[in-house]
DNA sequence: GACAAAGTGCGACACTTGTCGTAGAGTAAC
DNA sequence: GTTACTCTACGACAAGTGTCGCACTTTGTC
């Protein structure tokens, strides 16, 4: 898992429905979209993860290619997550997630929720890999 | 101030800068960027924003333009903040939160600090428009 | 008025991204 | 074996994006 691919919101979209089963074909990552183009469509952006070594095909079913993400969901997360902090905040996570309580994504409870979680798993002296 | 435009990441960027400066020509821009192209090509990011009506010409000073900012920071971050939040959260802002959290982007300090604000700034009822 | 410096305006180009159509291969059922 | 169905493989295409070069215009200075 060498490096981590620049994708596409519409391929990490894709590679999301890939992580939520494990493993499927193209058709079930169809199925799974909210609003889908065609199976074609589909067909390609997965052809494209391919490609940039994201997924890789596991065996067949019937006549159909299983494929299975190549990357490390929380490694892929994090990537885009920095990405995005850039972009729009010089990297200031902080001010992230002030924006978020101001737009009411996350509330008082969530907050104090996650604290809890933060507090209870302190103990487990959890280390980030870079 | 219509409909958002949809920014590329470097317009998203270059649009950032101005806002930090109130309004700014294109070589101030162009000095502010971290890792910056040619002149020539802030030029044409500057001109895209300008035909997306995300920027305007306000005055010229010697013979170079000076731009503003069309659109309201505030509402543009939003605007990013949730389009991120679909592609790669499903919309869910609490599980970027905890993966930030987990990332160590924020801390427990930043979290309880947060709080202390939203409680304190309860009184002023604050509506978030849709 | 001619010059030089600085900006603008415009075009160009390669690559990415979302989108699809379709020919052909594989397989199960007649 | 022929049919019918399902996938794959491949190609195509229009926008969007990052990148630049260059000719033309403006303006302050000899």
């Amino acid at each position: 898992m060498a490096k981590l691919p620049d994708l596409s919101r519409f391929e990490l979209q894709c590679l999301r429905k890939l992580w939520e089963r494990g493993e499927a074909t193209i058709r079930e990552i169809h199925q799974d979209l909210v609003d889908p183009p065609t199976y074609s469509t589909v067909r390609k952006i997965v052809e494209r993860l391919e490609d940039k070594g994201a997924v890789v095909r596991v065996r067949k079913h019937e006549r159909a290619w299983i494929y299975h993400s190549a990357i490390k969901p929380s490694a892929m997360i994090r990537k885009e997550i920095r990405r995005f902090l850039d972009v729009a905040f010089d990297g200031a996570a902080t001010a992230l997630v002030a924006q978020l309580a101001d737009m009411k994504e996350v509330t008082l409870e969530d907050l104090r929720e996650l604290e809890r979680q933060l507090g209870s798993g302190h103990s487990g002296k959890r280390k980030r890999n870079s």
